[in-house]
RNA sequence: GGGUGUUUAGCUCAGAUGGGAGAGCGACGGCCUUACAAGCCGUAGGUCACUGGUUCGAUCCCAGUAACACCCA
């Protein structure tokens, strides 16, 4: 075996190993489980994000897997209509084309040649994780298949009702010309101004205030030509006896009436509000309130259409406000500017200001909808974990308004609707149907709705689409409901409420059972990566490693604002001086799950993969250890437990059985971070540096033909293989490694550790006497350990030890223990003392009532035993005071419970024994100096 | 403006139907001891954000305050 673990030789090789002898796939036995895939972009590459919820995925499918369960990890990709059309759309640029210069057919298929292009690339980076992924079922969101679902869908919620299209104000990107959804909007604050416009009142009419106008205040002064009313608080008494009136809207010689409306904010500027139905989304609602006209003024692709006065037409927005402003203040209506903070809203992909825009459009009307999913949550049939988004869930679903689904896209499920001339709209799987299904007669002729439904609403469809629907089929029937989604917090709305809402309707079963929420990877410094900041990182890149060349090359290219490139060269110079070295997939996986805790975010630190990356190693290294003084081991002749005469390898039975159940019920809580926890904990700090220490002398020398080599053996080699086992779902590289080689050591032939049983329990049972003779053993080792540490003793140099006082089981254990204490502790002698007042000088260590001595003889460094011993006598003291303020709390002792109570006693006796002790040891040792 | 979450060792985070706090990394000291220097042995670090309340007892429960983060408007 190599030094060292290294991950390259193995990963690619195993991986393509386990896939083609079809282990990814359902065995067919046991209870169904199932987990879905949060389907990535199929153009897209893989990112932190991915690779951490990945990790989470495939170490419970893994786990179930070896369990005994009929696991399926359904793999998908999604079609992301705008990020790719986008993507696509980009690329035309570059060749000074746009995609009307294409045509729907020929762009269309241009984004399908990209998608086989690039389409492989996330996935072939799943497998690079390690993710055991069943891949003859990986579905696409744009699959013939998933198309008849997202049609029948459709068309049977149109049927129930629950579509409808109409024209409502929506979210619109300019850029994209095209609908988006209220949540892939996000309102950034930016620096504006704040302009007061005067808005003159007809000839005699006055404010109270004697005024001949109101002054309206608007960040934005160009919708002012598509104004409609003035409104004012109904109570306001400056203005309420003008409500009725009207006021002329400058530039545009219009009439516009003065209405009272308690939306309005009196202490908000003069309290008058400039009132723009079609371009604003409070303005809309006032608007429908008091019936005003809704001027819509902007094209799709927001510059000012034919409804606002023939100067200003064909401008785009920006253009207009200045235009607006330069006429306002000529005509001395602007009274005055202010700078202002406002909440810009801003398309998430495009990065465009995002207008409120009247359009026809499609919409589910979700109440009929939320109401049953949120009922499948609040009475348990859908869980969350942690809970507390459980509330997050409800406060959007309790006011979730109606959900638009249509985009002004190609790419994408083309809307199954038909209109005939006169506009009337046919809902079918297509144009025959709708006749025959409308009884349309075929001299009139049907138009398709241009439009694509929206990526989401074909990801809602997730559950069902991968196992067949519309189709009935026994994938459905077993694995639906799948047992757990594996998320981030942020889809929860996008995604995850919406499959609730959507498979409860179409099929009237819950989707899942559990819904696990991950925190986001953020970077080292808690910041949310991205390519504009600059502090991305690519999980592979610490697969395989990555030149810092490589780094910087990376995160400047195509960079939305080039400016950035030299702050983001020198930031990824400053925190990876030297490139990333190559951790491979295990310590990438293992990393994760440590830090898979029930916060909301994830900082990921290289430091913690550096310490995974160790513990590889370490595993690897006691496995070369393990094999090799393991080569005559004969498997067939196993030694019974029960004649076991090493009692180290009874406690280490004891000690596996506790992991065993550790890491089971952390899997079960998921709770990743526990699990890893657990592995890490025992196999470095129980396994590697007790239990290998302890046992070493058992193949050496006279033992070597002994029972107990042979039952040695057979411990250190099951023990090794359960901690592989353990281990196997988070590390599944490096323990499949591994367990080959461990497996020769054994009568069956090694498959794969893939299939085999995750350990239980009973494998190892318990045994309390070893475990409590072992607990001894070690504290002895570490006291003298200490001494000799604080001391500074040198290592090769061995120490006397004296036991004085103690009782029956602290001589057995001594006795049974003294090989072991004299290699561990580098003692030359042990001896015990008829009475502690013969001992020479020396340090002192206790264990309850047992004195170990380590005498002076020159080597013991006064001055520091004086300073172990203080420090020792004080943390007792400490104690000693806090129970005795306790104990002497006549409350305490009343109303406390007995066992407590009884308990600090007792604690209290034997730290005052100590305490004598120490005392002693402190005035002895202080006549040396 | 409304809501949620966080605040524990230098850093990243665990923690307990409330009996007085742990890990990893880092720091410091000593070691190339025949699996492992990506290692071994040892050590130091905390008024558990602040202020009140409940309780025999609060880091944990309750209320308020502050800072930070996120979501919604």
């Amino acid at each position: 075996m190599d030094n060292k673990f290294e991950p390259k030789k193995v990963e690619e090789t195993l991986y393509k190993a386990w896939d083609s002898s079809g282990y990814f796939k359902p065995s067919g036995e046991g209870n169904p489980f199932c987990i879905l895939i949060p389907p990535p972009n199929v153009t897209g590459t893989l990112h932190m994000g991915h690779a951490f919820n990945q990790t989470l995925m495939d170490t419970l499918i893994r786990f179930k897997r070896m369990d005994g369960e009929n696991t399926l990890w359904q793999m998908g990709t999604d079609h992301a209509g705008i990020a790719t059309q986008m993507l696509v759309e980009r690329q035309l640029e570059q060749e000074g084309k746009n995609r009307n210069d294409l045509g729907r057919d020929e762009f269309i298929s241009k984004v399908w040649e990209w998608k086989e292009k690039s389409g492989g690339i996330i996935s072939d980076q799943i497998r690079r994780m390690g993710s055991s992924i069943d891949w003859s079922r990986d579905r696409f969101t744009m699959d013939p298949g998933y198309a008849e679902a997202v049609k029948t869908a459709f068309i049977r919620l149109f049927d129930q009702g629950l579509i409808y299209r109409g024209k409502r104000l929506v979210n619109w990107d300019p850029h994209l010309e095209s609908a988006i959804s209220d949540l892939e909007v996000e309102n950034v604050e930016e620096k504006g101004y704040l302009w007061h416009l005067r808005y003159p009142l007809p000839d005699g009419v006055r404010t109270n205030s004697g005024e001949d106008h109101l002054t309206v205040a608007t960040t934005r002064p160009e919708t002012m030509l598509g104004d409609t009313a003035v409104a004012v608080h109904p109570d306001d008494k400056r203005y309420a006896d003008l409500i009725g009136e009207s006021v002329i809207l400058p530039l545009c010689d219009r009439k516009i009436p003065i209405i009272g409306d308690e939306y309005v904010d009196r202490d908000f500027g003069s309290g008058c509000v400039k009132i723009t139905p079609a371009h604003d989304f409070n303005d809309y609602e006032v608007g429908e309130r008091h019936d005003l006209e809704k001027i819509n003024i902007f094209e799709a692709d927001a510059s000012l259409n034919d409804q606002v006065p023939e100067t200003y037409r064909g401008l785009s927005r920006e253009e207009a406000r200045e235009r607006v402003l330069i006429d306002l203040e000529k005509g001395n209506y602007l009274e005055k500017v202010e700078d202002h903070k406002l909440m810009v809203p801003r398309g998430d992909r495009s990065n465009s200001i995002i207008e409120p825009y009247l359009t026809d459009q499609w919409f589910v009307k979700i109440g009929p909808l939320a109401e049953p999913a949120i009922t499948a949550v609040k009475d348990g049939r859908i869980r969350f974990v942690p809970k507390q988004y459980e509330n997050l869930y409800f406060s959007f679903m309790n006011d979730i308004r109606d959900w638009c689904i249509s985009r002004q896209q190609w790419w994408g499920h083309q809307i199954p609707a038909f209109y005939d001339e006169s506009g009337d709209v046919f809902v079918a799987e297509d144009e025959e149907t709708a006749r025959r299904k409308y009884k349309i007669p075929s001299q009139t002729s049907l138009v398709q709705d241009g439009d694509v439904l929206e990526t989401w609403f074909s990801s809602s469809l997730w559950p069902i689409a991968t196992m067949g629907w519309p189709r009935a089929s026994k994938d459905l029937d077993t694995y639906l409901p799948s047992q757990v989604l594996i998320t981030g917090h942020d889809i929860i709305f996008f995604w995850v409420a919406r499959m609730i809402m959507m498979t409860l309707n179409l099929v009237e079963k819950i989707p899942f059972k559990d819904v696990y929420i991950h925190g986001l990877v953020r970077d080292s410094e808690g910041q949310k990566m991205s390519k504009t900041k600059g502090n991305g990182l690519d999980p592979l890149d610490f697969v395989d490693g990555a030149s810092l060349e490589d780094l910087i090359k990376k995160r400047t290219t195509n960079l939305t604002q080039p400016q950035m490139a030299k702050k983001i060269e020198s930031r990824t110079i400053k925190e990876f001086p030297d490139g990333i070295v190559e951790y491979g997939s295990d310590s990438l996986r293992f990393t994760f799950c440590a830090l898979a805790t029930t916060g909301r975010d994830v900082r990921f630190d290289v430091a913690r993969i550096e310490g995974y990356r160790n513990f590889c190693n370490k595993l690897w290294n006691v496995a070369k250890f393990a094999l090799s003084n393991t080569e005559d081991f004969a498997p067939g002749e196993t030694v019974l437990e029960t004649e076991f005469s090493d009692p180290i390898n009874r406690w280490i039975r004891d000690r596996t059985s506790h992991v065993i159940n550790s890491c089971r019920q952390a899997l079960g809580d998921y709770r990743f971070d526990l699990y890893a926890n657990h592995i890490y904990e025992f196999a470095w700090h129980e396994y590697c540096d007790w239990y290998i220490e302890m046992i070493k002398p058992n193949f050496w020398a006279d033992a070597n033909a002994s029972e107990r080599r042979r039952e040695t053996q057979q411990t250190m080699l099951i023990v090794f293989e359960t901690i592989l086992k353990l281990a196997h779902p988070v590390m599944p590289f490096l323990t499949e490694t591994l367990w080959q080689e461990i497996r020769l050591r054994s009568v069956e032939k090694p498959t794969t550790i893939m299939l085999e049983s995750y350990p239980i329990i009973s494998d190892f049972g318990t045994d309390e006497k070893a475990t409590q003779y072992v607990e001894w053993l070690k504290r002895c080792i570490s006291s003298v350990r200490n001494i000799r540490g604080e001391s500074q003793i040198k290592p090769n140099l061995k120490v006397p030890l004296l036991f004085a006082e103690g009782n029956a089981s602290d001589k057995d254990y001594a006795s049974q223990g003294d090989e072991t204490i004299k290699r561990l502790a580098n003692v030359e002698s042990i001896t015990w003392l008829e009475s502690a007042e013969e001992a020479p000088p020396h340090a002192l260590a206790l264990i309850d009532d047992l004195r170990i001595l380590v005498p002076l003889r020159g080597f013991i460094d006064i001055e520091s035993e004086i300073h172990r011993i203080t420090k020792e006598l004080k943390q007792n003291e400490d104690a000693i005071t806090r129970l005795v303020s306790k104990l002497e709390n006549e409350n305490f002792v009343a109303k406390a419970p007995k066992e407590v109570v009884s308990a600090e006693r007792e604690k209290a006796e034997s730290l005052n024994k100590s305490k004598e002790k120490l005392q002693e040891q402190l005035a002895q040792i202080q006549q040396f100096i």
